[in-house]
DNA sequence: GGTCATGTGGGCGGACTGTACAGCTCACGA
DNA sequence: TCGTGAGCTGTACAGTCCGCCCACATGACC
């Protein structure tokens, strides 16, 4: 776990903001030296921080306009048994395993409700799935992003960058 | 809504998983000329299928290892006043209106059980939300992903691409 | 005071981007 | 059957950026 600093956040953010900017852009952005820039990112890639790099893909769009939420009930010591089933599945978009009365939360996209209920259907079908429960998404409420979270934290200002001054 | 033909969605895997890569080295790994590439991308931009470009933070590499899914029920008609609710509060990384027993649901990070439990009382404490509950993510069972979806559907070959084979 | 890590500013060659253009080929409609 | 237009290819050129150097400055730490 790395604990990031003022300049690290900005700099997330100004990538998110500015996808095709590269490494000069980016220091003229932050008012900090290309090299820092280039240092930067390649901290936060070699520790993890950043997985990747996108592109975001909006799958109503790309014809995928039906999505849901369902928990899982499962077999006691079946999560790998469902791991695998989950995963095998392509309208499965992430799935994780959670405390409370259900094990597992996945989230499903399909093309139509027709296709949502084949997947459901498909899904407990499989035999490790003891009981389930879904819903279906409506609306989006707040837009995926983590910037706030990130920008939430007190952060220290950079050890060492006189150029940078928010 | 757009429909994708095969070289669109290998495209975005493509870029998915070569992050990096510029124009000139898509358009090698797909066999396809450079200016085909940047046409594709520029479409799938316009059209909206591509809504940014990461940077994908590991949350928990940034300090935030506490997951969780809180599902609300909310007031009649209450639902723009949670949404401004819940935006306001960085701590929410997503939300979504949902049909079913509860009207919405949305995604938590939190840095610690105490941190939680604070934005859980906070969100509570908020008025328009009548019932919560909520569970913690325990691991991720499969990571979030969206190609295995774009490759389901049979795609058409690209209308015209002398040069792209498979 | 010395050392280390980090940031700054600069320079260099090679590579890539943006843009333009001509030619090819297929689908479609007159 | 024959245009027409859209889409892809291949090429070219100028501008820009990247990766990689270097010397130097600045705090933190020993």
């Amino acid at each position: 776990m790395t604990d990031l600093d003022a300049l690290d956040v900005d700099l997330l953010a100004a990538l998110r903001e500015h996808p095709r900017a590269g490494a000069l852009e980016l220091s003229r952005l932050l008012q900090v030296a290309r090299g820092t820039v280039q240092a930067r990112v390649d901290r936060l890639e070699r520790e993890g921080v950043i997985t990747g790099y996108g592109p975001d893909v909006d799958l109503a769009a790309a014809g995928f306009g039906v999505h849901a939420f369902v928990t899982l009930e499962i077999a006691q010591g079946a999560l790998d048994a469902v791991a695998d089933e989950l995963a095998a599945h392509p309208a499965v978009l992430e799935a994780y395993a959670t405390t409370g009365a259900s094990d597992v939360l996945c989230r499903l996209a399909a093309s139509s409700h027709e296709d949502l209920q084949r997947t459901l259907l498909e899904l407990n079908r499989s035999g490790v799935v003891a009981r389930s429960t879904s819903v279906v998404v409506l609306s989006e409420v707040v837009a995926p992003r983590t910037t706030p979270l990130l920008r939430s934290l007190p952060r220290e200002a950079p050890r060492r960058a006189p150029a940078y001054r928010d």
